[in-house]
DNA sequence: ACCTGAACACCGTTCAAGT
DNA sequence: ACCTGAACACCGTTCAAGT
């Protein structure tokens, strides 16, 4: 049984991982959803927030994501399996990976709340890398900003062509993950 | 002088400065530059390759930024600037950042261009702090891209909120470009 | 509480025509 | 070569009305 809600939500990220932003209209997720072009104003105050929370649902399933790739393995190589998860899922879905991370949506309470718990999953295998010594100690938050940073930097670059495509220059964002943590110390 | 092409651009980047994507109507655009609504069509295919004209000067004048900071600087000292720059330059105008580092514009040749040489002047001087031992050996391009990455990456996610911004975590771009210098080894 | 259909203002783009 | 004004299709949003 999905509600109406969870309809629109389907059918938005459908549209904007197949099309692209542009494709996103309200009249066209209506029809999908089966509703009128403007049934989505009964669950959503506008497009806006129909797209917030599109992205707080994909930050809901990273975070779960995250935590699954730290299950059952050391903690140096569950960090690199979540960066490396994070530059792959962008990857797939560029479309969603940039409504996620782009300008942010003020209104969503829930959109907060995702990321703020996306990141802590992250922080935690960080702390985990740091007591078992294949990271160097710190803040173990700020060490975990300094790569997510990279990876999603790494990420964006690639996917908007600025980073060298080919020749010895090249590396992928996964390529550049790797030498960041080996530049850090881990094993 | 300015041709009307320049007057286009000049009043589309500052639509976009001050209003966001939204605010840049081709109509408004040819009212600020003293023209018929659709005019811009004699200069430009379309709305977005007067966009990616506004991103090609934008990297441009970067690039020219970069290169000054570099003048009469070690190059450690010179590495530093430049990715403060870039740091600031961001803060400074977020809606012209998210233009020019945004989606592809396949179309403009300018734009390829004008993001090589932006990358290359900046590659000069990691070449010039390996030579001096402010930064480990290896490939210099592939050192660039990490700490294009880092800085890239840390000012999107601050932009978009996405990093934590009080407490113990909290950290500037600036500052995680600082981290990454530091684990490199730079001085 | 949730939905529909008509309507409004606005936008990108095209086209025929002007100089 | 460069520009204009009218027109077209489309979109987000609002509103009055229905169940």
């Amino acid at each position: 049984m999905t509600s109406t809600r969870d309809a629109l939500i389907d059918a938005a990220a459908d549209l904007l991982t197949t099309g692209g932003p542009a494709a996103v209209t309200l009249r066209e997720v209506g029809r999908r959803a089966g509703v009128s072009h403007n049934a989505p104003y009964k669950h959503f105050a506008d497009k806006e927030e129909l797209l917030a929370a599109v992205a707080a649902r994909d930050l809901d399933r990273r975070a779960a994501a995250t935590r699954r790739a730290a299950r059952y393995r050391p903690p140096a190589e569950a960090l690199r399996a979540m960066l490396h998860g994070y530059a792959r899922h962008a990857a797939r879905d560029p479309e969603l990976f940039r409504l996620t991370y782009g300008s942010w949506h003020d209104g969503s309470a829930d959109l907060g709340a995702a990321a703020t718990a996306a990141r802590a999953a992250f922080v935690d295998v960080v702390v985990a890398a740091q007591a078992d010594g294949s990271l160097p100690p710190g803040d173990p938050e700020r060490l975990a900003a300094l790569m997510l940073a990279l990876v999603h930097g790494a990420t964006d670059l690639a996917l908007s062509g600025h980073l060298a495509r080919r020749g010895k220059g090249h590396a992928d964002p996964a390529d550049l993950v790797d030498d960041l943590l080996g530049h850090l110390g881990a094993r």
